[in-house]
DNA sequence: GGCAGCGGTGATACACTGTAACATTCCCGC
DNA sequence: GCGGGAATGTTACAGTGTATCACCGCTGCC
């Protein structure tokens, strides 16, 4: 795996990815099954947000075929337990290294230009939605916050160019 | 500029919506072909969020089919013009009544009972934003804030039964 | 008039995304 | 062994969006 100073996703491997994974599953008693593991280590191992079709060509190219709609329940599992996030602006799925409180609010950096997919959460951003939601009289259940544009990795590039 | 703290404030009838349409068109240089003043009707008057093809069954229930197509290609017009709003978590589109400053942040506010879209923005969500996306270097180009629950309206409603 | 160019629309086909429904397998407790 | 539940396989289908080409009406130009 590459290295990019600044993204949060590279800091976490593809095998502590599966590790906590599996140990989340048994602290909860749930499967972890194979299906459920090559799903993970296929989104883990992109470097950026992948659709529900792309997982299934990757899986099915080792030879058995996986078919999309067993992609689309282990991804549904696997966002249960907080492991993946579903990027809608995307329609595509990234893992979630962090573990995330009930009701945390969490911002997904979307680069344009390279793909990946960072995230970030912020107190202040959180508290600022929250009164705007009271004002407005709205009472949230949940929330999609997403940003695309340019990661710091990419602004330097081009400016060297 | 004209913000807005959510809400019913602006009741913006279908026929202003559209005469507002007609005028920014004519303003830029643009045709509202009657195709566009079709679709921008029925988005304008469905109290909620309406579908591609929603829209596209609408109006070919006056007589004359009309391709989802031809619709998609309405709304990309309207979207680019600022008078039609996507919705990402619906796959569905909104008017809008307001004429947003370029990169004004707009939250979405969608009631998962009655299905009424509504629209916020504050000055402090957008700084909150703004420092958290320039903490992790990141450059936003366009942000999608959508945020799902119950309006004021069906909250009381819930309370009385 | 004739004609090229252009934006908008019609029409068909297709790709991509996601779900419903039912059959099958496997494992666990009785 | 047997019943039941969870996971998966399989097929079919619904929903969402785009590519492509043809056609039409208009404008500017010769
Ligand atoms: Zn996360
Ligand atoms: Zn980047
Ligand atoms: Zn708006
Ligand atoms: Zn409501």
């Amino acid at each position: 795996m590459h290295r990019h100073e600044g993204h949060d996703a590279c800091h976490t491997g593809v095998g502590d990815m599966l590790a906590r994974a599996e140990t989340i599953c048994r602290e909860r008693g749930l499967q972890f099954t194979p299906l459920r593991r090559d799903v993970m280590e296929a989104v883990a191992e992109a470097g950026k947000a992948q659709g529900a079709y792309d997982i299934a060509e990757k899986l099915s190219a080792r030879g058995k075929r996986v078919a999309p709609v067993s992609v689309y329940r282990a991804l549904d599992f696997l966002m249960e337990q907080g492991l993946v996030h579903r990027i809608a602006s995307r329609n595509a799925f990234i893992p979630c290294p962090h573990g995330h409180a009930p009701g945390e609010g969490v911002v997904f950096l979307i680069c344009r230009t390279c793909g990946v997919v960072d995230e970030a959460s912020s107190e202040e951003l959180e508290d600022g939605l929250d009164r705007t939601l009271k004002r407005a009289g709205f009472t949230p259940a949940h929330s999609i916050l997403e940003v695309e544009g340019d990661c710091g990795a990419c602004r330097e590039r081009r400016q060297d160019s």
